[in-house]
DNA sequence: CTAATTAATCGTAATATTGCAATATACAAA
DNA sequence: TTTGTATATTGCAATATTACGATTAATTAG
């Protein structure tokens, strides 16, 4: 993108908007409906279910990583990754007030 | 970005992508935060609001709105911005599953 | 009509993202 | 040690995003 004017905003506009942003992605979308459905897997499970090269889905596995939304153990030769509940909490809170917004203020605006 | 292969994913995939990047930046994250607690405002009052500048701000309006996200009603001189309930409906059945699937599979994983 | 106000659009520079081939790393088995 | 398996990293081309100055468009006030 450009010059994302991170220091201007709050931490917590920040830190809500990579989690976000992580997850504005269809490959990582699949990948976190996958997890879902499955609880855990491996990088190969995912080469083999998306149509993406092994280093793309390597790629995308480590951003979901940094975003705290999964979490990956060694075992043995393989890595298995899971969804890491912390990720979502401060996604979580902010659609929780946005809703209640909607429902309580959102009558009749523009 | 790259070549974002949209092609090779679900269009469920590919519309909850599209929003959850629309919020995936600080800025539109401010930008929907002020909705929340204003109800409804208009550019100028986000120019006054944000540290960036009006053309800036513009662009997050529409990305915002081709997301689904808000919506703006010609008011006058100027146009008057508020939340659209309609765009959280994706997002909302996607956290709504996905917190499900924590709850009760995640007991011990990875 | 003219000036003022508000917001969108255009053009463009700076930077970030995506995807993959090639390669590297790490570990287990033979 | 060598081989095979699984995944991460590097490097790079193609493309997308962000930000803003300058301009335009649309509406209202005088």
């Amino acid at each position: 993108m450009g010059i994302t004017k991170t220091a201007l905003f709050t931490s917590e506009e920040n830190e809500l908007a990579i989690v976000l942003k992580a997850l504005g992605h269809p490959a990582r979308i699949a990948i976190m409906n996958y997890l879902t459905k499955m609880n855990e897997c491996i990088c190969g499970d995912l080469v083999n279910e998306l149509p993406l090269a092994q280093p793309t889905i390597s790629q995308h596995l480590k951003e979901l990583k940094n975003a705290g939304l999964i979490q990956g153990t060694i075992e043995g030769t393989s890595i298995c990754y899971c969804i890491n509940p912390d990720g979502f909490e401060k996604v979580k809170s902010f659609f929780d007030v946005l809703t209640i917004s909607i429902q309580t203020k959102h009558k009749s605006c523009c």
